[in-house]
Formats: C-alpha cells, structure tokens, sequence
DNA sequence: GATGAATGAGGCTTCATTCAT
DNA sequence: CATGAATGAAGCCTCATTCAT
C-alpha cells in the first residue's frame, strides 16, 4: 500500500514492493493473482475500513445536516491520521477498476447499503438539500474535501479542527437549498 | 497530447506517439529532452490556451459574483469542449511537476498575474467571500468543478447549460461569506 | 501422466500434477527425485503395460506374417484404447532419455528380451522380411502406425477394424522382400 | 532456428536466440510479433525452401512410381543436407500451429497447388495405389521417411545412397496397389 | 511421512533513448 | 535535420524445488 500510495501502480515495481514486504517475488502470487488485483484487492480493505471508521459513532438519529457534518468531519480527521490511506484511493478513483466501482454504486446496483448515498437521497427528498442529481451533490460535497486534503498532504494548508469545521460549513452550503 | 489524454503517461510509448505526429520517434528528442519534458511543455501550452479562453470577454468590471461565475462557467464549458485537455490536466495535476507548479504559485512566487488568484484575493479582502485562506476558498470552488467534469466525461451526469448554471451557483454559495 | 500427454513437459506444472494426484506438491519429491525422473518412470511404466498387452495372447507359435500383423493389429488397438498413452509416449520419443533407451536397446545392451525385436531378427534371418538392418525395418513397420495414429488422435481419419487390418497389410507390404 | 531445432521451443530462450543472432533480445521483437510467430514464420520459411528443393529437377512427365520414387529420394536427402531442418519440421510437426496447418492442407483449403497431394490423388484414381484415405497412403510413405531419418541424425543408421533407394523401394511397396 | 508456503532464478516482452545513415 | 533500427534495462509472472511444521 505504502508504496503505491507514494509512488503509483507503475511506480511500485512487484520486485519492490515483495521487498517492503520481505517476501520473495513469487509469494506475491500464492495471495494475488497479478499486479492489479492485488491493488484492487488493497483498495477493497481500505473502503472497508473507511467505511467503519464513518459509522462508529455516527449520529443516524440527528437531523440531516448534523449527519453531514459528522461525516465530512470524519472523512478529513480519517484522511488526515492516514494520508497514505488518501493517496492511495486517489489514484484508484481514476483507474478503469475505480471508475467501474463508481459506476455501479451510483447505476442502482445497490451492493451494501451505503449511508453516504442515504444521506444525500434523504437530504434531496426532504427539500433540504439542493434539487440537483445526486452525483452533482456528491461533487459539490466531497470535490472540495478532495481538493483540501490534496493541498494539506503536500502542505499548502493545514487543517485543524477549526479549519475542519469551516470547510465542512462551507460544503454544506453549496449542498443546502 | 491526446494520447497521454487517453491513455496516461505509462500507456503512451513515444513511439506511438511519434507514429501520431507523423515523425520518427528520433525526432522528438530534438524538441524535447525526453518523455517528461515532453509532457510538461504540452501541459504549460494547454495551460495558455485556457487562460486565452478565460481571459477572452472576461467581465473585467462587473461584480465579483458575477465575474465568478462567468469564470466557472467558462472553464466547464471549456472543458466540456476539450475533453481530452481536462483528461490531461487531471492527469499532471498530481504529478511531482504539476505539484510543483500549484506551490510555486500560492506562495509568492509571482509567475504572471493571474486573475483567478486576484479575483479570490479581492474577494476575500472585500468580505465578499468567507474569512478563509486563498488556496482553501479554491478547492471549494474548483474541487467540485473537477469532480463533476470527471463524472460528466465517463457519463455518469451531462452538463447542459441549465446545470452549468445551478453547479456554477452552488460552488458561489460555497465560498461567498 | 495425463497432465502431461495432454498438455507436455512444460505445460504441465508439478502443482499441477500434485493436485490431480491429491497429493502436495512437496510428496512428490518423496517419491520422485525430480520431474525428470518422474517422467521416465511414468515412461517405463507404461512401456510395460503395453508389453503385456502385447504379450497377452501373443501367437508365439505362428508363422512370422501373421505375428507380425497380430503385433501391429495389437498396438493400434491399445492406443485407441488408451489415446493419452500414445501423446505420452510420442513426447518421449524424441526426448534425451528416449533416445536414450533406444539406442541402448538397439546397440547390443540385451535389456530383457524383446519379442519385436525377436520377431524382425526371424524375419530377416528367414529371409521373409527385406534384407535391412532391423533399424530400417522398425522404422518401415512403425513409422506408419505412429503417424496414422496420430491422424486418427486429432481426428484426421478414423481407425475401425477393416481399416486396421488394411493398414497392417500394408506395413507388412513394406518389410517383406 | 539452430536453437530451437537442437533444443526446442522450450529450450531455446529468446536471450539466448538473439545473442546467437547478434542482436539485442529487443531486436527480435521489431521483426516478430512474438516468440511463437517466430517460429511459425521460420517453419514457413523452411517449408518454401523444402518445396523448392522438390520441385527442382522434379519429373512431371515420369510415372507417378518414378515420380514417388524421385520425390521420397530428395526429401530424404534434403533432410540428410539439412539435419537441424528435420528437427526443426519434426518439433513443429505436433505443435497445435502445425496441426492446424495438417488439417487445413487436408481438409479442402487449398491453400497453393501441393505436388505431393497431388501425386497421391493421382495415384489412387489411377489405381496405381492402394484404395486408401490420402491420409493414410501419407502416412505409409512418410512415416518410415520421418522414423529412419531420425534414426539417422541420431546415428543409428547411415543413410548412403544405395540404402535410401532401397527405403524408397520400400516405402512404395506400402502404397502400391 | 505429508504438507504447502516460500523461494528466486529465469523467461518473455516493452519501451525510452541513442546514433549511424 | 529527420529517420527508425537497435539497444538493453527493467517489469511481470511462472514454476521446480526446498524445508519448517
């Protein structure tokens, strides 16, 4: 993981990355069928963990908008105590694997149920959020927190818990009617 | 270009690339160090052509919000016109070059004036837009622009004019105080 | 040995092999020093399976026509009956080992006593069969059966009966002065 | 073709190939597409040059025995001129490409003019050979052709003049009627 | 005696770059 | 100045064999 997240699929030779590992080459492959599985597979662990890391104490019985503070909240703090973590699924949303992934969460095909696509089919539904498609409002939610935790990696900002809340305020007014 | 657009930076032997300029592959290397200058220099001449696009009609005059939006605007349309050049653009933006670029430009280092960063600047300095650093107010505006091109680009949303418009106003209530 | 018939030496990992014999891949180095060897010895196995068939009825008391066709009727036979043992052996044929074994059993080195090599020293000496060394006359009797059986293997023709008989004739058309 | 022929596809690595061909390994690659159409197009290459060899000097106007007789004569001292060529054909000969092309010159598919079908087909409608598929008759002459020249290269037997005249003799006492 | 995970040498192929023509 | 054939390092992956359990 560390090595892709740093240096990229094709930046992460196999050779190297069994060597982080202190394995020989070939063990990779008792475990992963080939290169792009195993970074898929990689990914898949991370959502997951993301994913618990959302719903500890998350506040399902809160109003809409606290919802979507608390997870914006938590994404950043997420992000920010794993930038490896960041830089890893950044570089995966683009690749074809990423792509069809997304595809198919938003194409109906439900796959586990999923309280961010809750939050925001809610959040259209009650008339509290904009009446725009839900994938523009994911856009307008989480590009921005894309695009922070970019410049807070490399040290362009950094985000403290002030800044956080800010952001996350900020995001919620391009998402609220 | 196009194909580095399509394909990304380890999916574009020079020899293809040659093959498409209809030069030998020997060729490029007297216009162009190597691979990476190659990629740089279309990026830094993309870059132009965008600022031409943008500064084209620029409402010099009218108020902030409204210069804002012609800006948004301009830009997804833009990008809606040249796909490939978002595609690019995407791709360099998280390069070591690309990161590069974006920090010699927040910090002080002038390069040439910019409106964007002047419109931010005043923007700020007027109370117009929230209390919050530049590079900040910038990924809330242009994060979800990203996204929204991207997901336009595979398919998952079209942007129409209409939509153009409400997205360009949710990204100004995002920033504006 | 099917692994092996079907897919050759190389196409037949010793994993591979191991699964299809429910055993780990370490046991067979138990019982085989390398797969070399257990090539070989699968070889020699099978080589004796088809003596017996061979021996099996074998018209020791005819006259030498007529063994010889019963030999010949008889090894078509067991390679229809056993399509697999044919690809096996043919591999082997030209493999170092192979050579191997032939020459030794060519050249003086007695082995056991070999009923066809019996059959073609008769024949010579008797002068029913062509005045050849018995190199010659092996290959003008076999030579025919390995490449028609393997027509028949991939298809080409199909051996029934009065075909086998035909061909047979034939074969001995060719050794008999 | 050297490599392979003495050691076969397996045997000969295409580091291995291209420094015998004093050429760098990537060299290969401009001229085929890959190892295998390497050596597909090296058995072609062979093949024109076998043909060429038959059909210098071949007797149209002979009979077809004279013709026969002519024709296993060359082949065998074509092989004789050219042993590696043997192995060569003999390797390819069972390789699924080689099947393939088997099947296609038999069943129907023209491909160009073959004088050997040709001759066989005359044969049988002139009576002059036994009612047999042309398969089988191929198999009768070319079997024991294919057997004692292996027996030869590997030197246990020498194949002079005298002897290959009588072979052939042999061979055609296996087709004619 | 059996297991099967681990090993790592070795195979095929790609591709940025060079350089003689 | 352009060409494009040649280069060879480097990447991914396979698989015979070993050895701790």
């Amino acid at each position: 993981m560390e090595l892709i997240a740093e240096r990229g699929f094709h930046g992460a030779p196999m050779a190297e990355i069994a060597d982080k590992a202190s394995v020989a080459a070939g063990t990779i492959y008792r475990y992963f069928e080939n290169k792009e599985t195993l970074i898929n597979e990689i990914y898949r662990e991370m959502e997951d963990e993301i994913r618990s890391a959302l719903l500890k104490d998350y506040p399902v019985d809160l109003p809409i908008r606290e919802r979507f503070l608390f997870m914006v909240g938590e994404i950043i703090r997420y992000f920010i105590r794993n930038p490896l973590h960041f830089r890893y699924m950044e570089q995966h949303y683009n690749s074809p694997y990423g792509i069809l992934m997304r595809r198919n969460r938003l194409m109906g095909k439900p796959g586990r149920e999923d309280i961010v696509m809750e939050l925001f089919e809610d959040g259209v539904l009650s008339l509290i959020m904009k009446d725009l498609p839900v994938v523009v409002l994911l856009s307008l939610a989480f590009g921005p927190i894309i695009s922070v935790m970019r410049d807070h990696i490399i040290g362009l900002v950094t985000l403290d818990e002030p800044m956080i809340g800010r952001i996350s305020e900020a995001c919620w007014d391009a998402i609220k009617r």
